[in-house]
Parts: C-alpha cells; sequence; structure tokens
DNA sequence: CGGTTCAGTGAT
DNA sequence: ATCACTGAACCG
C-alpha cells in the first residue's frame, strides 16, 4: 500500500514518529513489565510518566479494563492520511503528499459519492443526512481534484472522515481557487505537502471569549468557524523549503480578497489548533511561500473562463452547449482561441450524436 | 473545479 | 413507505 516511490519519503517520516510507539518499545528495555499482561499498550508518545516502574504498577490498576480510546490517532488511505475527531465527527487535520504525477490523470467523480467512512465506527461518523438541508456544503480537506492518478484514492476522499461542513460559496470560491493553487504548485516544486483541517475559533463577545458553534443533523456533526492550510512546497535542488499557512473563516469570501490576508505564522496556528503540524521539519530551513511565489489565486475572469471550460467539455446536448457558450456575452467574457476550437470541435461531435440519435428513432 | 436539488427507478 | 442509486439540470 505504500510502496509507491512519491508515499516513500513521507510515510517513512510518519512511520518513525509517535504513532507506533507503544508503552512495551518504550520501557522493555527498562523494566520488567511483561507486554502479554499489559493491556493498554498504545499510549501517547508523552509517556515519560509510565517509565517510573511504580506508576507503570499503579496505572495497571487503574487502566484495568483499558484506557479510555477516542480511536485510532491515525488513519491511513491510499493518497491521504489524517485525525479524526469521534466527538465532533470531522477530521482534525487532513493531510496530503502532490506531485505533478498524482493531481493529473483519468479519474473522476462519476458514480463516486459522499458516504460514512467504513473505518469509522458507526456511532462516531457522519451521515449524508447530516449534511443533507443543513445549509452547510460538503467540503473536501483532501480534495477530489488532488486525487485524479487513482479513482481508488478519489473514492476513499468522499469518505465524510475527509469532509467539514463549509460555506458552499467559500467551498466552490475561495477554497476551490486555494486548492487549484495548491495543485498548480507541483509545476514548480517536485514535491506539495498539505495539511488541511476546521478550526472552531472563540469570538470576543461582552468582553469574554465565547467558543460557539453550529452542529448539524443527528450526528451533531461540527460546523468549523475557519478552515486552516498548511502548504509546504520542496524541490531536492532548493536550500529552502517554502511555507505558507492560512486561516480562512467559513464564509463567503469575494475576488476582492487576496490569499495573503489569510496568511499566519505557522506557530499562530499551532497555538490556535493545539496541533504541531511539521515536528520533524527544521524551520531554520523554511521560507515565505507567498514572498517566494506569490500566493496569487486565479482572479475572477480567468476562473469563470476555467469552468466554462469544463462545462463546455461536460455538455451533452447542443442546447445546453449554447446556453453555456452565452455565459461568456453575460458576463463579458473573452473566450480564448482554445476556448472557441473546444466549442467548435464539441458542437460538431454532439450534431453527429444528435444526429445519429434521430435516425436511430426513424 | 467545487457543489446542490429534484425526478424517476428499483429493491426491501 | 422509505431508502439507494442515477441522470439531468442547476449554481458560482
Amino acid at each position: 500500500m505504500f510502496s509507491k516511490g512519491f508515499l516513500t519519503p513521507f510515510v517513512t517520516g510518519v512511520l518513525g514518529s509517535a504513532a507506533f510507539y507503544t508503552v512495551f518499545d518504550k520501557i522493555s528495555h527498562k523494566s520488567r513489565v511483561d507486554p502479554e499482561k499489559f493491556d493498554f499498550l498504545k499510549v501517547p508518545e508523552d509517556s515519560s510518566v509510565l517509565e517510573d516502574t511504580k506508576k507503570l504498577e499503579q496505572a495497571r490498576s487503574i487502566l484495568k479494563y483499558g484506557a479510555p480510546s477516542q480511536g485510532p490517532y491515525l488513519r491511513f488511505y491510499e493518497n491521504h492520511v489524517l485525525a479524526y475527531d469521534q466527538s465532533k465527527r470531522t477530521p482534525i487535520w487532513v493531510a496530503e503528499y502532490l506531485t505533478k504525477a498524482n493531481v493529473e490523470g483519468p479519474a473522476n467523480r462519476k458514480n463516486v459519492k459522499f458516504r460514512p467512512d467504513p473505518n469509522v465506527t458507526v456511532m462516531y461518523t457522519a451521515h449524508n443526512s447530516d449534511y443533507l438541508g443543513s445549509g452547510w456544503s460538503r467540503g473536501h480537506m483532501s480534495p477530489a481534484g488532488d486525487n485524479k492518478h487513482s479513482q481508488e484514492a478519489m473514492r476513499e476522499s468522499f469518505y465524510l472522515s475527509n469532509v467539514v461542513p463549509q460555506d458552499l460559496q467559500n467551498n466552490g470560491g475561495f477554497w476551490n481557487r486555494l486548492e487549484m493553487y495548491c495543485r498548480d504548485l507541483t509545476k514548480t516544486y517536485q514535491s506539495i505537502i498539505i495539511i488541511s483541517g476546521p478550526l472552531i475559533l472563540p469570538q470576543e463577545r461582552n468582553g469574554k471569549q465565547i467558543v460557539e458553534y453550529e452542529v448539524i443533523g443527528k450526528s451533531q456533526v461540527s460546523v468549523p468557524t475557519h478552515l486552516f492550510k498548511v502548504v509546504l512546497a520542496e524541490s531536492d535542488s532548493m536550500p529552502t523549503k517554502p511555507l505558507g499557512v492560512f486561516i480562512v473563516p467559513n464564509k463567503p469570501i469575494g475576488f476582492e480578497h487576496s490569499l495573503t490576508e489569510f496568511q499566519v505564522e505557522l506557530e499562530e496556528l499551532e497555538r490556535v489548533a493545539g496541533v504541531t503540524f511539521l515536528p520533524k521539519l527544521d524551520r531554520k530551513q523554511v521560507s515565505d511561500l507567498c514572498k517566494v511565489n506569490g500566493c496569487k489565486l486565479m482572479k475572477k475572469e480567468k476562473f469563470q473562463l476555467y469552468f466554462i471550460t469544463r462545462k463546455i467539455q461536460s455538455s451533452r446536448s447542443i442546447k445546453h452547449l449554447d446556453k453555456v457558450w452565452g455565459e461568456l456575452e453575460e458576463n463579458k467574457l473573452q473566450p480564448d482561441e482554445y476556448m472557441v476550437n473546444l466549442y467548435n470541435s464539441k458542437r460538431e461531435e454532439l450534431m453527429n450524436v444528435e444526429k445519429d440519435k434521430s435516425n436511430v428513432t426513424k
């Protein structure tokens, strides 16, 4: 599963860290605890307290029936790794490793549906019914567009463990453009490591800091106030690794706003999230992505042209095709040569299809 | 690209 | 009756 070349460096790092430390690993060479009789082997990395044998013996009584569990900390998928919050029914963070090769390919959304993650205990998972009619859209953390190389990876990205309730305009607009920007970085850098997730931040009210958030559906899925994205770019040839960290409000954000408005220091995000995101990264060799690369998202005109192009490609009738073409006029957009050619060839293709159809009915 | 909604169909 | 699945139409 992890034998793919592009995954190796990342996964090696993960496996080498806290994930698979057990009490046995940590203390067996120092104490005489029999791991066979020890029924709560999985503990956090910072288990130094248990190195004291007396305390460990005591813990065996205290945790006689097992240590309270919040489920596995790390969950592995073909193209992403995530930590899941069983209480909020959303991920805590979702990490991806992007290369040019895995953001392009034939995989598509057809016949792929959002569904509860079968790896999450049913009573702790979100369901489609929670989102339906809630007013919130299902926002990917590892986006479908990052998994174009593998239909299986794309299918897994639609598990609700990879999804948070997201404002629809934000999801299809600003956040979408941020995701496109990240994919675009693979043209400049060999690999991009991205960690995304939801935040529930306190708001000031009457001089007090109040945490307030909506929950949706029978499962009470938590609606985040903000979303974050950590973007680290690297190439073998480069001495520094450009890093950009962003905290974006979960609401509509128009084209007048630039990405840099939402940039924060990594430490700032770590403080509010309570998560150390890149513990093994030497922060001395980090540079500012927005100074190096600009952090410029697609402008309004280009963005509109982009999804009109997509609609032309997916048109299945001349009527629809011409309606989409009319959107150019409505929005006073100038199609480039590529679009004109695309329109003409698509029109011809559909002419033939519809002609065949009418012949069959005759 | 990112999504939702609604109508029709078939299975339990 | 209700749920799952699919396609068509819709939005920015």
